[in-house]
DNA sequence: CATAAATTTGACTCTTGAGTCAAATTTATT
DNA sequence: AATAAATTTGACTCAAGAGTCAAATTTATG
């Protein structure tokens, strides 16, 4: 049972965690330096490790590209399923916003916006993610028009434009810096909030 | 007379358009595919002409991307300019963001985000020009702060915000879509107004 | 048309970095 | 300790793309 059940699965486990390491640095770097500027040697040495190492856990550099979006994204997806569905549509918006600034200023995880760098294949697949959530948020902006919680207008442009917001972060926001993730979630949020409440 | 002034500044003219004509194109590549994705060679391509060909209208590949950058800031340091002085800061702030949007749905310019693919002289140099232009525009909203015409707050933190939205619009504009730049200025500005307004 | 300058090209070189692989090393198990 | 599986490495290969250059071609001028 010791080694028929726990083992294997310790082993699936350490495996994971490790890739997820991998991924996770190489997100830092994609993040700090720019997809192709990170090579995956430094991004190796970054964990104490050789390249051939990487492949170990990794098929290549463009599933980790992949797979960083992803990160972000699962995150993201996480939080809009997080949030209680009653309540004003802005009260919900604002209160994903607020999660989704945290989030980027406090896991490491962050939005890249390198999507040209993946092959037909994982890109269609990272834009039809990224709508997915656009869509929910839309949908969300929508439904706070009905109930007169949000102003009128293109609901799109309105999304768009706060979105923007969130991808700008990784260009600025250093986490050394004297701004915290909790004060520029809570002022964003209600930047966002006045630019659209009716 | 003829010989002596007109043609040499004429040849220089046809020069410095061609130029002109390489980074702009090489601007376009750069946005739709990225830096690195975009190859030297297929840019000539664009331009009907031979990668050794645009060799002869610039030096290398990251002074391209430099002036592509250069070009965005130009644009904005000239709507900068072009603004007047008096007035309430907030109607001012209001003006330039109009004109940037309308810029950069437009004029086929577009703020790049590669920074990190610059060595460092440029990539400095590029910093400090955005700094530059960033720090106008909060020293705006620090007056407006003043007159009264903008809420109290994080004069960066309101600033960044709204930038965000510009830079993120090479993301998803479409100039064959059916937003139009116009709308999408004004319906931005509202957003960006109403957000900082007091 | 002859000439010279400007422009363009084909055919290179060179570097960098992704990806591979057989062998070495480490870790866990009996 | 012996063995087997998991992990890591050094030393490669290979392709892509930046950048070069001498020669060809085009354009303008007397």
């Amino acid at each position: 049972m010791e080694t028929i059940l726990k083992e294997p699965f310790d082993r699936e486990k350490q495996f994971t965690a490790k890739r997820r390491a991998v991924i996770y640095a190489a997100g830092q770097a994609f993040r700090r330096r720019g997809y192709h500027n990170a090579s995956m040697t430094e991004i190796a040495a970054n964990l104490g490790l050789t390249k051939a190492a990487l492949y170990y856990y990794v098929r290549n550099k463009e599933e980790v590209l992949y797979e960083c979006h992803l990160m972000a994204y699962d995150a993201m997806d996480e939080i809009l399923a997080s949030k209680p569905k009653l309540g004003l549509a802005m009260d919900k918006l604002e209160g994903l916003y607020i999660d989704f600034v945290k989030m980027l200023t406090s896991s490491g995880v962050s939005l890249l916006t390198d999507v040209n760098s993946l092959g037909d294949e994982n890109k269609t697949d990272v834009l039809a993610r990224r709508a997915k959530i656009e869509r929910k948020i839309i949908r969300l902006v929508r439904e706070g028009q009905k109930d007169g919680s949000i102003r009128e207008g293109d609901a799109r442009l309105h999304v768009f434009f706060f979105m923007g917001a969130l991808n700008w972060l990784n260009a600025w926001y250093d986490a050394s810096g004297r701004l915290n993730g909790e004060d520029i979630a809570t002022h964003f949020a209600q930047q966002m909030r006045e630019g659209i409440r009716s």
